[in-house]
Formats: structure tokens, C-alpha cells, sequence
DNA sequence: AAATTAGTTTTGGTAAAGCAAAATTCAGGT
DNA sequence: ACCTGAATTTTGCTTTACCAAAACTAATTT
């Protein structure tokens, strides 16, 4: 219990998890980057900011990255776990689908208590990912920290067995759709056929298809 | 389908509801109940009582009655099915209390969209009542006119079996948990010991405790 | 009839979220 | 060194939702 019950609204989860997932997948977060992620002008970006500075959410480098407190990071994880958590709840005991359990989940989350989380998470057998493959952040520690790779880092002629997709690629809808209409799913394996760095594309095999993928949304695939 | 999407905030929902479940039990509705129920004061619940006027979910009598319209009974009744579905939820496939599932109910209720709804609903196998006894309403039909009648009604040396506690009961923590303690549910046996309308209290016996309780918190238990 | 009490309404604030449009600053490229 | 385009910041305005305190109205008691 690093910090005292602030009581943090929906909206200030929202910014707190976007930029905790782009921090995982970019180098610096910069605000332009989590106002179209969350989908908000400038100006509303940048009085959240001030709220969440003043608030100690996250630090503001001058003019440049944002970075998580130890506070805002606890807020961050706390609501990723939740929404892995309630994923799960959709997918494993309600029947949903993987893209209208992400939808669904995006609402919910916010209003999963801990002794709710608990309880949740015990029933379903404490899971360790979500169903898009991710892992469930453990309150304390580090981040289990992967040896998998973004897909569009992979080299032409591999087998690779995709293992997620990320959260930023768990919001554009037309990805997920994507996979699951070819079911991919975690453990799927995935041949490499090729990579066109000056087309912008990547093309796989994947069971019997052979599909073309673009490299940016390459990127929010992870496989090993 | 009778309105359109009109996308209602979850404090519209909160109000309609209370107003819903007051007319449930009493035969007029008036702001200052709805404000106490809600917990806001005179002036907040002034305003929003405009605000559900201009957008047509409630009129109100000149200085009086408030009442619900069609389009306000739709949302009021949607809520109110998705919070009991949500207490089911809670307490039969997470195993949580009676207690704990109303409050946390409350908070998640206002996060279920129709196809979660939907499939909530089947998963439990259409549940008619809320695990405290309230039958969920049906969209389009009247409410399933109960033959109960509240416990402050009946006469002492009966035996009664008890119902449901009603939605603004439910709402009294202490009560929940009394009947909680003393192992009363759907179905249970009491024997109506004594009434006393000069004390204000009814003297019950269930199992082989002798409980007694005020006349107040009586009129929101309901028998047969 | 006057006084008390319970309701309602008005007045004047606050804070969180949001938007548009304009102004400013920064970082690269030539 | 200058220009440009991307980011940031400022300005001004909106809606929802809340509060306190005062004013008004109605209904009931004495």
C-alpha cells in the first residue's frame, strides 16, 4: 500500500494506462502521442497533464517525455489488471468474443473494486495473461519482462509463435477483427514470408493463408 | 425499441432508478425523498430534476409529484434489471455476500451494455429475482404484480414467509446485513410475535432467535 | 392568525472534462 | 540562419454535477 485512497476518476485511469502501455512499447512518451491514443485534442490533453503533474500521477520532463510516479504507475497497473481480469470474465465465463470482451472491458474495468478483483481473479483460477496474451501486472513487481519481439523486427524466412498483442493494438478494432477471423491466437504459429521495409509491409503464412500485414500494426504484435 | 440511443450518464440512471423504486412503495414521489435517497442536496437535485424534465424521462406536478415517462421507465426498468443481473453475477458465480453484491453492484451496473446483459442473463440461466428476492423487471411487460405486502402491515401471531427486501431497503446497509446475520432469505419462515405501532417495532421470530425491528425498516421487507 | 416546519427555488460558487482556434516553441532540413 | 511542420501552450467557452446559503411557499400546529 504505497499511497492513500485518492479515489481516482475513470477518465484519470484512462490517461494513466495509455501512457503506461506506450511506455512499454516507445522509448518516451510524449503527450501529441497519448492524445490520439485516448482520443482527445491538445488543448484537453494538456490540462489532464496539469491535473496528473499536479496530482503527482506523472512527471513532465520539460517541453518532453512523460513519465509515471511510483503512484501513477500503481494507479496504471491496478487498472491494466483489472481490465486483463475482466477480459477473462467476458471471454472464459460469459462466452464473448476477443474483440467485444476488449470493447466491453474498456467500460467495465473502472468499476471492479479490489475485493471484486480478488474475487475474480480467484474464480478464474488466478490466469497470468489476458486473452489477447498479455500478461496481468502482479501489484509488486517488475513486469515479467519478456524475451518476445515486436513482429515487424522479425527477419523474412522465420517461424515465430505469436504470444500478444498489445494493448495500443488491442484498441484498433480492425487488428483484432484481423486476427481473430484468422485465428490467430496465442501460441499460433506464424511463418515469416516476408518483410518490405519500403512497402511498409510484412506477409506471413499463417495456417493456410497467406496475409499481408502493415508494419506499423506489426509492431503491436509480440511473438518469440 | 421505444427511444432512441440517447446515451445516458450513470447519475441520470442513479436518479430514475431511486424514482422508480420510491413509486414502487409509495404512492407519491417528491424531491426531497429522492434527494435523501440519493444522498444530494435540495439545490443539486433541483437542478437535475430540470434537467430529466427538459429531456422527458419524468414530469413533475406543479410543486409536487414527480413521475416517471415512458422513455424515463425504460432506462429506469434497464438499470434496475442490470443491477439485480449484476448482484447475481456477484454472489452466484463470484461467490460474494449479500451485502458486499449490492454495493458493489451499484458501481458495475452502470457498465453493462446490452450484450453483456444479454449474455449475464443466460449464463445464470434467466433468473427471475435479484438474490435478494426482487423480481428483475421485464422490458416490455408491467412488473409482475406482487400478492406480497410489506412487513409493517401484517397482523402479530401470523406466519409469514419472507420475499424480498425492497431496492431502497437494500440500500440500508444495517438491514441488509441484520437479515444477513440472522440467516433470512427467500423463502424463510417468520412468525410475526407482536406489533407495537405505539413503539414503532414488530417483534419477529425466525429460526430460534426472537428479533425485533423498527416499523420503518419493516415496510421495506415484503412477505406473504 | 401567527408561527413553525418541510419543501422548493434562486443565487452564486466550484471542479472535472471536454472543444475550437490561435499563438508560441522546438527540432530538423536545407 | 531560416523555414517548416509538429508539438505545446494559451485563451475563451461549454456541459454536467455538485455545494452552501438564502428566499420563498405551503401546510400544519398552536
Amino acid at each position: 500500500m504505497t499511497g492513500k485512497r485518492t479515489e481516482v476518476s475513470s477518465v484519470t485511469e484512462d490517461y494513466l494506462k495509455a501512457i503506461y502501455s506506450l511506455a512499454e512499447e516507445n522509448d518516451q512518451v510524449i503527450a501529441a502521442r497519448v492524445a490520439e491514443d485516448i482520443g482527445v485534442t491538445p488543448s484537453t490533453m494538456f490540462s489532464a497533464l496539469r491535473r496528473l503533474e499536479k496530482e503527482e500521477f506523472v512527471r513532465v520532463e520539460r517541453r518532453k517525455n512523460i513519465y509515471l510516479t511510483p503512484k501513477g504507475r500503481e494507479v496504471a497497473e491496478a487498472i491494466l489488471r483489472r481490465h486483463f481480469l475482466t477480459e477473462r470474465l467476458l471471454t472464459d465465463l460469459l462466452g464473448l468474443d476477443w474483440v467485444t470482451a476488449h470493447q466491453e472491458a474498456h467500460h467495465l474495468e473502472h468499476a471492479i473494486s479490489p475485493v471484486v478483483e480478488e474475487r475474480l481473479s480467484a474464480i478464474l483460477d488466478n490466469p497470468s495473461t489476458c486473452p489477447h496474451g498479455n500478461p496481468i501486472p502482479v501489484t509488486g513487481q517488475p513486469s515479467p519482462r519478456r524475451e518476445w519481439k515486436p513482429l515487424n523486427t522479425v527477419e523474412a524466412g522465420g517461424q515465430v509463435i505469436f504470444r500478444c498483442i498489445s494493448e495500443t493494438g488491442e484498441r484498433d478494432e480492425r487488428l483484432l477483427s484481423f486476427l481473430h477471423d484468422h485465428e490467430v491466437a496465442p501460441g499460433s504459429k506464424i511463418f515469416v514470408d516476408d518483410v518490405a521495409p519500403s512497402l511498409g509491409t510484412i506477409s506471413l503464412i499463417v495456417g493456410d493463408d497467406e496475409v499481408v500485414l502493415g508494419l506499423e500494426a506489426a509492431k503491436k504484435i509480440y511473438v518469440q
